[in-house]
RNA sequence: GGGGGCGUAGCUCAGUUGGUUAGAGCGCCGGCCUGUCACGCCGGAGGUCGCGGGUUCGAGUCCCGUCGCUCCCG
């Protein structure tokens, strides 16, 4: 008996609809999580995410291994008594870090683009069969994460869903390092279940972690490796490619492989055309930090296909614009009756309400699209409802 | 009326003892953001340096005149 609940599948795609228990409760997928990297989903308050709909967030390891640090939050009751989210929370390994210390951004890396925002040269200072040692971004001291780090902190942290330590393994590299890391990767997995099964909390759930880059025996050989362990869920991570087509064409390899009965966990994704998609490649659950990313930049999720599903509200074009952000919309931002021309004057004016605004915005939209694909999995309307969203329909 | 200061990109201002295609911030326009060190990053357009003379090989920079703004004293 697993910990997933399948209660629909679509006849056409993969794509299935059901119940995730966790010790906190039920998250119903398909699902997306909001990020709550460092302990807050950024510029909202806890109580705030669970009015919108949202059953999960996912913390990072890394960032509240640094600070505050374990201890800490343990002692404050773990993630959920520290940030009072009485739901369930999902927590990131810190692999991705280790990456992202070393290449910036995916786009980034994927791109060759030097890393953009805060200087990370130096940081990542060796990588090896034992784990990572680094410098903190915080204070600039060493320190280390290995598996048995990971697998710690998540169990102070109190995580209902803990993914294994892995190596992000980078999309310029070539066929036989990915290889190579993947393997790592595995055994970094036996260590991480080995460490839980003696000192891990009984009740949470592990997910390994699918790695392979962008060659399909790779990703293949890598889910039949982590499906074959005791791992509650697997997750989907690594360079899924460097444009969309070819990032279905992996998710697609590297859930090929696996027993329906375990939940999958795309990571890092979460453009809305990549959410559908991902439902049908029978994903259960998405996290990214795009909403509220986007939201912060000025960035409102809209249903234009051909505008990429984005609109710039920092656009002068917006400024006597009394409309508001989508018709129908019962966000705070669209319900509450603001116009794109205060939301356009707020953001200029680096005012909080603004990101805010467009931060509850983004992610009620997500929460919207996903609820309605669950409905439409479970009323057996998937393809339509499918169709008219890559339309452009409003979820 | 007398004296001082200032007039350089849409806005606020930098511009060495006169020397190559006059800069910045903000604004404007465009691009980016997919397991968040990020209310961020990248790029572009835009100025006959108030106007008119003069000195000089060369003037935003010096001189004269003029217009406008401003401060102080009468």
């Amino acid at each position: 008996m697993g910990a997933l609940q399948i209660l629909h599948w679509d006849p056409g795609t993969r794509a299935r609809a059901g119940v995730l228990r966790t010790a906190h409760g039920e998250v119903r997928t398909p699902a997306f999580v909001p990020l709550a990297t460092k302990g807050t989903v950024k510029g909202l308050e806890a109580r705030e995410v669970a009015a919108l709909g949202y059953d999960m967030v996912l913390g990072n390891t890394f960032h509240l291994f640094l600070e505050p640090g374990a201890d800490l939050i343990a002692r404050f009751g773990g993630l959920h008594g520290f940030m009072r989210w009485n739901r369930p929370i999902i927590t990131d390994s810190g692999g991705f870090q280790v990456f992202s210390m070393g290449h910036g951004t995916v786009a980034d890396e994927i791109k060759g683009r030097a890393p953009s925002g805060p200087d990370r040269m130096g940081r990542v200072l060796a990588i090896d069969e034992q784990g990572v040692r680094f410098r903190s971004y915080i204070d600039g001291a060493e320190r280390f994460i290995g598996p048995e780090t990971s697998m710690q902190v998540q169990a102070q942290l109190g995580a209902d869903v803990a993914l294994v330590f892995d190596e992000c393994t980078p999309f310029h590299v070539d066929r036989d390092y990915t290889a190579r890391s993947a393997q790592r990767t595995h055994r970094w997995l036996d260590r991480c279940l080995a460490w839980h099964e003696r000192h891990g909390p009984a009740e949470q759930l592990v997910y390994g972690i699918v790695q392979g880059g962008v060659h399909e025996d790779l990703r293949t050989a890598s889910a039949q490796e982590v499906a074959a362990r005791p791992v509650a869920g697997i997750a989907i991570g690594g360079s899924l490619g460097a444009e969309k087509a070819q990032m279905y064409e992996v998710v697609g390899w590297s859930i090929a492989p696996l027993d329906d009965a375990r939940p999958r966990h795309l990571l890092g994704i979460g453009d809305v055309d990549d959410l559908i998609r991902g439902v049908e490649l029978g994903v259960d659950t998405f996290d990214c930090a795009m909403p509220t990313r986007l939201g912060r930049h000025g960035v409102a999720i809209v249903p234009d296909p051909a505008g990429r599903w984005r609109v710039d509200l920092t656009a002068a074009r917006h400024r006597d614009s009394e409309a508001p952000i989508m018709d129908g919309c019962p966000c705070p931002a669209c319900g509450g009756g603001h116009s794109r021309g205060y939301l356009r004057y707020l953001l200029r004016n680096r005012e909080l309400t603004g990101v805010r605004l467009l931060t509850l915005h983004n992610l009620a939209y997500l929460e919207r699209l996903m609820r309605g694909l669950r409905t439409a999995i479970a009323d057996g309307t998937l393809a339509a409802h499918a169709a008219a969203l890559r339309g452009g329909a409003a979820p």
